[in-house]
RNA sequence: GCCCCCAUAGCUCAGGGGAUAGAGCGUCUGCCUCCGGAGCAGAAGGCCGUAGGUUCAAAUCCUACUGGGGGCACCA
């Protein structure tokens, strides 16, 4: 018996019982379950009696005792209690409980999926890194934190497609370029220039790339090495995000917006412009372009083109929206830092402007920033620490497990000495080490000759077995949680919590007979809980993009 | 000045209106003769920033205030 499969069982008998009250009609996710923090309390406890009984005139202790004896008939469930101010507590039988272990089995990695958002099609726009350096510590949150949520969204039934914008146009990438040739002369850094030693190295790989580099007149030099090391880049960038385990379908050049069409000679931010004017919203001032966005929200008008005729990051943006409307998302995400939160007005006006419903189509997501060891890390302080560096330094599982259990608007340091540890203030170690422990089990089991061929739920009596098979049948249910509400580190926690339901179960029960003991109904009973559980760790680690080890 | 985020155990933080507010670390006490002790059991430790409000029920929702962090370009 899941949650589900009794919550569908309560609603009924709620509905059953209004149904001559034509003025009170609920609905079945008015019908929710919970797992009661007491054990004393059953297995789960509905509240529908306190939340109907005042639209139903009644006492919300009475309506409970008037359902009870509905739900107690309900197939598997054992007892049915009214407590406290009006909780209706659910005791199920043990078979009817157990048996969400073969569910899990036998569903394998396709456990958790769940179909809350079908039907969702998601942009989903997340570190957007400038490619003129490495990936450094500033960036990891956000590729951690986005590349969980599109696997979340995806198990809970959404079409997902990441996306990396490139900013790869404008005046820094010139700034870029001629840091590189700088350096590739040999000459200091150049005003304003980029500093680290990342941009010596690129000179070098470009030097070597384009062996007339130096004899070319400065202005082509610079576009040479600009383009040559932006391309340089970007594959570092890439295969530091491989190596991150985090994923993108698509790189999106800002320079494609800014390129014109060779039949018709204009650029998609010029279709951007004139699609705004269209809506009516774009008017000229002070020789300027300007888009009335606070027609919409946004606490000043924004320019899109300047009085010299330079188009701003401001009409990439909206040419890049129109572009992701144009190619098929009725829904956009983006993950922004704090430090960019002033542009969560500007993006919902131009959403506005455009014609969308910005609470519908548009989400925006504001993180706080990292810092390391409480120190804050700065680009322009120089004390930048690259993704390469951390990974090397901490292993992917421990950083991603790091980044993925705070909610986004928690600030969050990361410590080195603590992602090291292989100990309990390392909590990605306490959820591996459960899963290590779970194969080692099964291996034993293996070797003993216990199998899965019996299966007996009845058998799970134990305190901590009807604790674990609780834990186990939420699952699903806290991943499509964690969709709803993009917060990936519910998975976190809840598998550190499993984790400890794993650990108690184990110290308190045997898998494998003891010496003397001849093999029972019991042993490969507990072995489909104890694989059942070994599954749930590995989905959920997959969730957030962490290994689970067979052995450690 | 305007906007956003945060405030919960000594520390770092969970906690989508529900019953006795949780975890890890730190402190103290127990548990290895058999499946991994990287584990488990227990103890101590709280005016959930303050004051109002909504509700049968508030750490949770609303308002104000206090204290901390961040942001407010014809930059990219």
């Amino acid at each position: 018996m899941t949650p589900e499969a009794l919550s569908a069982a309560l609603f009924a008998i709620v509905e059953g019982r209004l149904a001559s009250r034509d003025d009170v009609t609920i609905t079945p996710a008015d019908v929710v379950l919970e797992r009661p923090r007491n054990r004393d309390h059953g297995d789960w406890a509905s509240n529908i009696a306190m939340k109907l009984a005042k639209r139903l005139g009644t006492n919300p202790r009475e309506f409970a005792l008037e359902l009870a004896p509905g739900i107690e008939a309900i197939d598997g469930v054992a007892a049915v209690e009214v407590a406290g101010p009006g909780f209706i507590n659910i005791t199920l039988d043990a078979a009817a409980a157990g048996e969400i272990a073969r569910t899990i089995v036998e569903a394998g990695d396709a456990y958790g999926h769940n179909e809350v958002l079908a039907g969702h099609t998601i942009n989903m726009e997340f570190v957007s890194a400038n490619p003129t350096g490495p990936l450094h510590i500033g960036h990891t949150r956000w590729a951690a934190l986005g590349d969980s949520i599109a696997r979340v969204l995806k198990a809970s039934g959404a079409e997902v497609t990441t996306e990396y914008y490139i900013n790869d146009a404008g005046s820094q990438m010139d700034t870029f370029g001629r840091s590189v040739l700088a350096a590739a002369k040999g000459e200091p850094r150049p005003e304003g220039g980029y500093p680290g030693e990342y941009i010596g190295e690129l000179a070098t790989r470009v030097v070597a790339a384009v062996p007339g580099l130096l004899e070319m007149p400065d202005d082509e030099a610079m576009a040479v090495a600009r383009d040559v090391a932006y391309e340089l880049q970007l594959a570092e960038i890439k295969a530091s995000l491989e190596s991150f385990r985090v994923h993108f379908d698509v790189f999106f050049s800002e320079r494609t917006l800014h390129a014109p069409d060779p039949e018709t000679g204009r650029t998609a931010i010029d279709d951007a412009e004139t699609r705004l004017r269209a809506q009516g919203h774009v008017y000229e001032a002070d020789d300027a372009v300007w888009v009335r966005t606070t027609d919409f929200g946004d606490d000043k008008d924004r320019v899109l083109t300047r009085g010299n005729g330079v188009v701003t990051y401001f009409a990439a943006d909206a040419a890049y929206y129109l572009s992701k409307k144009d190619r098929g998302f009725p829904e956009k995400i983006y993950l922004l830092g704090a430090d960019h939160h002033g542009y969560v007005g500007r993006l919902k006006a131009l959403a506005a402007a455009a014609g969308d419903d910005p609470d519908v189509g548009l989400s925006v997501l504001i993180g706080q920033l990292v810092n390391l060891n409480g120190a804050k890390l700065s680009k322009r302080a120089g004390n930048i620490i690259e993704l390469d560096d951390l990974l090397a330094w901490l292993g992917a599982d421990a950083l991603r497990y790091w980044l993925a259990r705070y909610p986004a608007d928690s600030p969050l340091a990361l410590d080195g000495e603590k992602l090291r540890s292989r100990t309990n203030d390392n909590p990605v170690f306490y959820v591996q080490y459960a899963h290590a422990r779970t194969r080692s089990v099964a291996r034993n089991a293996a070797d003993a000759g216990v199998t899965r061929n019996d299966f007996d739920p009845s058998l799970l009596v134990h305190p901590t077995e009807t604790a674990l098979l609780g834990a186990l049948q939420e699952f699903p249910r806290i991943v499509a949680h964690a969709a709803e509400l993009r917060e990936p580190h519910r998975i976190a926690r809840y598998l550190e919590e499993l984790a400890g339901y794993y650990h108690r179960w184990y110290d308190a029960t045997r898998v494998l007979p003891f010496g003397d003991e001849q093999i029972a109904p019991i042993h490969g009973t507990r072995l489909w809980l104890n694989d059942a559980t070994s599954q749930v760790i590995r989905n959920g680690l997959a969730l957030i993009g962490v290994d689970a080890p067979e052995r450690m």
